[in-house]
DNA sequence: CGGGATCCTTACGGATACTG
DNA sequence: CAGTATCCGTAAGGATCCCG
């Protein structure tokens, strides 16, 4: 092995290529806009919602009773600004609108399912609650 | 197909059982328990780091030049408190310690594979970077 | 070397009330 | 119905300095 001429080397399946080498958090690396695309408090729950099928406003405040207009609003907003959701206003009165994945939304799929692999695996191994992080 | 007792069905291979059915965020829920392991800035760099092998406060430090000793400490408490990362003290002068994953922390591995493929999938539709998310 | 202690700023998310 | 407007408390995370 080179001694010390190669700072380190990745594996190259965790890292395939120069994207995930960044010395920093940069939008720029799959795994940060990855992690982007279902961050926030609610976000995965309204995805899981809209992986069953198009949904309305209400029929997503129905299916998640304690998310906030304003905090549903907010997801569905950033979810559409990155093209995962698409918004359609279904014209006459009362006033409805329908929310759909996008095909990249529905791209996050098997992210949903890994999560929920890895983190039934951390769970049996008896891993901590996540308590007060800092 | 009954008509509107059941309110919906999810997908099984979504939502394989009771556990991923939660109405609110919840750590009983898988998704939020693997959320939580790689959340906050960092975090995922420093796992990246730790997988290539055990490294030392200060090998992390000059791996990732941009990271305050403050938030590294955070993490890698964090880390170490939901045994993902164990840490081990060698003796002598100067200081030392080592960082390493538990078997626990190695569990990620699959999910950070899973968060590059899916970030790259979405890079490559041409998604639209984070940007101010509220 | 491997951290801890402080201070500060901002962004997130919840509550409540209101509107086209 | 489908949101918006406003206010507010908290916690994350960066900067800086210090200690064993």
């Amino acid at each position: 092995m080179g001694h010390q001429t190669e700072t380190h080397a990745f594996d190259a399946e965790l890292v395939p290529d120069s994207r995930g080498r960044t010395r920093r958090p940069s939008p720029e690396c799959p795994v940060e806009v990855a992690l982007a695309a279902v961050s926030g408090r609610w976000t995965t729950l309204v995805l899981r919602e809209l992986m069953a099928g198009p949904m309305s406003f209400s029929d997503l405040r129905a299916a998640l009773p304690d998310l906030s207009p304003k905090v549903l609003a907010d997801r569905l907003r950033t979810l559409d600004a990155r093209d995962l959701v698409g918004r359609q206003r279904i014209p006459g009165f009362p006033p409805r609108t329908s929310y759909r994945l996008t095909t990249a939304g529905e791209a996050l799929r098997p992210l949903l399912v890994a999560l929920y692999s890895v983190g039934s695996e951390l769970l049996s191994r008896g891993s901590r609650p996540p308590g007060p992080q800092a």
